[in-house]
DNA sequence: AGCACGCCGACT
DNA sequence: GTCGGCGTGCTC
């Protein structure tokens, strides 16, 4: 039997099957899906069998060294999504397979030298290398490897490789019982008559049959490990390792939830999903609800009735650990059917969460993007909360959508796909105009909640009139109002497309980064300026370097300086800052947000972070510092989302009895995103920004793909790209229009400079043969001389 | 990605 | 003469 095998070798010229033989002790293990380790040159490696064949072209196979896995890792469906992933993202087979797996799964590699023969045998000055051990790793005879190497081919040592797993399974020693009641009873009385702590343990697994962990055990009785292991000798008690699961929410206790009973518009949002569920069919709905319609409860009862049909279901939240509340409420309802996978966890808890899905002990996960890919065999449902979010795009190869990946599971297993939102992306909401997907509205809020009233400041008319505070007068009389009346706030500071910079006011000389063409960014815990790109750090100049004028100062605000002012102007408020300072602690976050729900704080100040999931009754004002940072980013979605995300924000106000405001401060009220989140008008603003995309041919007009070309040299750079343009416009239809060569906005990074072309298209069945070619073609620059190539057929991030 | 093989410059 | 630079090609 021979298997085809994708080995662990990300590289153009691997990327694809290597015939390996199957020794006979192994034909009844080794199934697709399964990792092996495989010699591969001098080395070995790991691989994913991926099929059989009886026969190889290629004379001289080498055999299978050994399965790392007992069942296969990835089921077929999983090796086909792989295959379609690797089409569809033009990444290698194994970057498809490993990015569907926790990372515990991927190999790790060590290389070691091993003596073979005596010491003597060996020349003096490297005896010592070996003095404690007779193998050692590669790195640790740094300065001898030229003679070790000499010595390796007279055979006296020996260069070896192992493949290791990341992650052990969590064990933990279990005793138990191994004869009957009676057996163990009638064994007591033989025991000597002073052994009593023997006769104690045996008394407790006359009373308790189960087994326990021998910890345990050890603390209840008060006896020594070693009347333990006296027992197990005489065969009276059984000792044996069981896999546990590091439960990151192990000692939690979620109440339980009984489903509520549903309004008449949610009634008939959902009576469409399940009607789809009973008959097995794949069909996406667009969930579209305002903030606090009741979405969740939608998709809480979708997935009973999943659960009831004994089928599986995948919920993708955006970044998870940012919404605890989020988890509680589907651990409440479904308990421990439900399995959680996001980036707050070790990889040690990711991998035993995704062992608990593969091993069918849940039936729910609830997780960020790469959660799309838990490998349940009978997927009833999958929900994409908050649709529009740009985080289920992932940045690096492979680089896939979660949506599309979604739908691609969704066809396999011809069930129902959910996309909630309450400003869906552009993309989507268009597929639903055009009756692609289904549309269900919840248009309403529940118990018939207003939608809070939202104020527009004009922050250079505060300016004029005076006020040179971050704040404009109606945000203090709204924060002092709520102060008074003992309600509380959150202010949220739009971080995104401004950072904290440093920039000389006589002649405006900004400190940027040597390395990348950006700014660099001061951070005040430190004392230092950083460079976001490279890590590049630097002291804050006293003086301008240019002008050596004084007048040289940080600009932007950080939400460290907001926590400061806000103090100046009103010292008597209790505010609690969530940044990514604030929170990088594990539970930090949680914590937080606890602190402020139990009233400990008036005013919850923070990013992005804040935006989403809050749902606090006696919040019932919203200030938005600055709601326009994002607008001028060179991002032909920046409209959208900037949208979204005050749409978003004002939706933390007022969404039980009290009623809510929000103040939205900006310097340019007369933006449509900013005038039309206001009123909260998505389909307004749905058709303001469809014209613009039309005459601009940008999404969903059109499909977009970003070729980035990067290299040392920008002379290089610049013309590989201007022939890679070229090539395109060759290869594609008139349909088609072929943007660049151009500079990247962040036109170099750790002093690579960077260039792209911007390819619009709207149906070019060749593009993606174009693009491989691309790829095939400077394969050999791209190892010998640096070069970096890189194809993101949907970006999200133009820069 | 590694690693070996192979063909040209500066050294004991 | 050889050591070693890294360009080229292969890994079942």
């Amino acid at each position: 039997m021979i298997a085809k095998v994708i080995v662990d070798v990300p590289a153009k010229q691997t990327d694809r099957a290597f015939d390996y033989l199957v020794p006979e002790s192994l034909e009844d293990v080794i199934k697709p899906g399964v990792r092996v380790i495989v010699p591969f040159g001098p080395r070995k490696i790991q691989g994913f069998v991926i099929g059989f064949s009886d026969r190889s072209e290629f004379t001289g196979l080498k055999e299978i060294i050994e399965p790392m896995d007992l069942t296969p890792v990835l089921n077929e469906e999983l090796l086909g999504l792989g295959d379609w992933l690797t089409e569809q993202t033009l990444s290698y087979k194994i970057s498809a397979f490993q990015v569907m797996l926790p990372a515990a799964l991927k190999a790790k590699y060590e290389k070691k030298i091993k003596l073979r023969q005596s010491m003597d045998q060996l020349p003096e000055q490297l005896q010592f290398l070996f003095e404690k051990n007779d193998t050692i790793l590669w790195n640790e005879a740094e300065g001898y490897l030229a003679q070790l190497q000499k010595e390796a081919t007279k055979g006296t040592v020996e260069v070896l490789y192992e493949v290791k797993e990341r992650v052990k399974k969590k064990k933990l020693k279990h005793i138990s019982a191994k004869v009957s009641k009676e057996e163990l009873m009638t064994q007591k009385e033989q025991l000597a008559a002073n052994a009593e702590k023997q006769k104690a343990v045996l008394d407790f697994f006359i009373e308790n049959p189960k087994s326990i962990e021998q910890r345990e055990l050890l603390s209840i009785l008060d006896v020594p490990a070693t009347t333990i292991k006296s027992l197990v000798k005489k065969g009276l008690l059984l000792e044996e390792d069981l896999e546990v699961y590091r439960d990151p929410y192990e000692d939690r206790v979620f109440e339980k939830t009984k489903p509520l009973t549903l309004t008449a518009e949610q009634e008939r949002a959902i009576s469409s999903i399940l009607a789809t569920l009973g008959e097995n069919m794949q069909k996406v709905f667009l969930l579209y609800g305002v903030t606090s319609s009741g979405k969740t409860e939608i998709y809480l009862q979708s997935i009973q009735r999943a659960i009831e049909m004994g089928k599986e279901a995948i919920v993708l939240v955006p970044e998870i650990s940012l919404t605890p509340q989020m988890v509680k409420r589907f651990k409440g309802r479904f308990g421990n059917e439900v399995a959680v996978l996001h980036s707050g966890l070790s990889s040690g808890e990711k991998y035993d969460e995704w062992r608990k899905i593969e091993r069918k002990e849940v039936k729910v996960v609830v997780g960020a993007r790469s959660a799309i890919f838990a490998p349940f065999e009978n997927l009833g449902i999958i929900i994409i909360d908050e649709e529009h979010e740009t985080s289920y795009k992932q940045e690096d190869n492979p680089r896939y959508h979660a949506r599309d990946v979604a739908i691609q599971r969704a066809n396999f297993h011809q069930c129902p796909v959910i996309l909630g939102s309450a400003t869906p992306s552009l993309e989507t909401f268009a597929r639903a105009q055009k009756g692609v997907y289904e549309q269900l509205n919840l248009p309403k809020r529940m118990n018939n909640q207003a939608l809070p009233s939202v104020e527009i400041i004009d922050m250079r008319e505060e300016l004029r009139e005076g006020n040179r505070s971050m704040f404009s007068r109606a945000l203090i009389e709204g924060l002092k109002d709520r102060l008074e009346k003992k309600q509380q706030i959150v202010l949220f500071l739009n971080k995104r497309g401004h950072s904290s910079f440093v920039m000389c006011r006589d002649c405006g000389y900004v400190d940027n980064c040597p390395n990348c063409d950006i700014s660099l960014t001061y951070h005040r815990f430190s004392q230092q300026m950083k460079c976001h790109y490279c890590g590049y750090e630097s002291y804050v100049p006293s003086t301008c370097p240019e002008c050596n004028s004084e007048h040289i100062r940080y600009f932007g605000t950080g939400t460290q300086k907001v926590e400061e002012e806000l103090g100046k102007v009103l010292p008597e408020a209790r505010v609690i800052r969530m940044d990514v300072d604030t929170t990088s602690r594990k539970g930090a976050h949680e914590k937080l947000l606890n602190d402020f729900q139990d009233g400990k704080a008036d005013i919850l100040l923070g990013t992005q972070m804040i935006a989403k999931g809050l749902d606090f009754p006696n919040i019932t004002l919203v200030g938005v510092l600055s709601a326009d940072t994002m607008l001028h980013l060179p991002d032909f979605r920046s409209s959208e989302k900037t949208f979204q995300l005050l749409t978003q924000v004002s939706g933390r106000a007022g969404r039980h009895e009290l009623p809510g405001e929000v103040i939205i401060q900006t310097y340019t009220p007369e933006h449509y995103s900013v005038e039309l989140a206001a009123t909260q008008n998505f389909d307004h603003f749905f058709e303001r920004e469809m014209m613009i995309r039309r005459a601009h041919q940008y999404p969903p007009y059109y499909y977009i793909a970003l070729i980035t070309v990067s290299h040392e040299n920008v002379a290089y750079v610049a013309s590989t790209t201007d022939k890679i343009t070229k090539f395109v416009q060759s290869k594609l239809s008139r349909e088609a229009s072929v943007l660049g060569p151009v500079a990247s906005p962040i036109s170099r990074i750790k002093n690579r400079y960077r260039y792209q072309c911007l390819i619009k298209y709207k149906r070019e069945p060749n593009l993606n043969q174009t693009l491989k070619t691309i790829l095939e073609h400077y394969q050999q620059e791209m190892v010998s001389k640096g070069l970096q190539i890189s194809i993101d057929v949907n970006p999200y991030i133009l820069m």
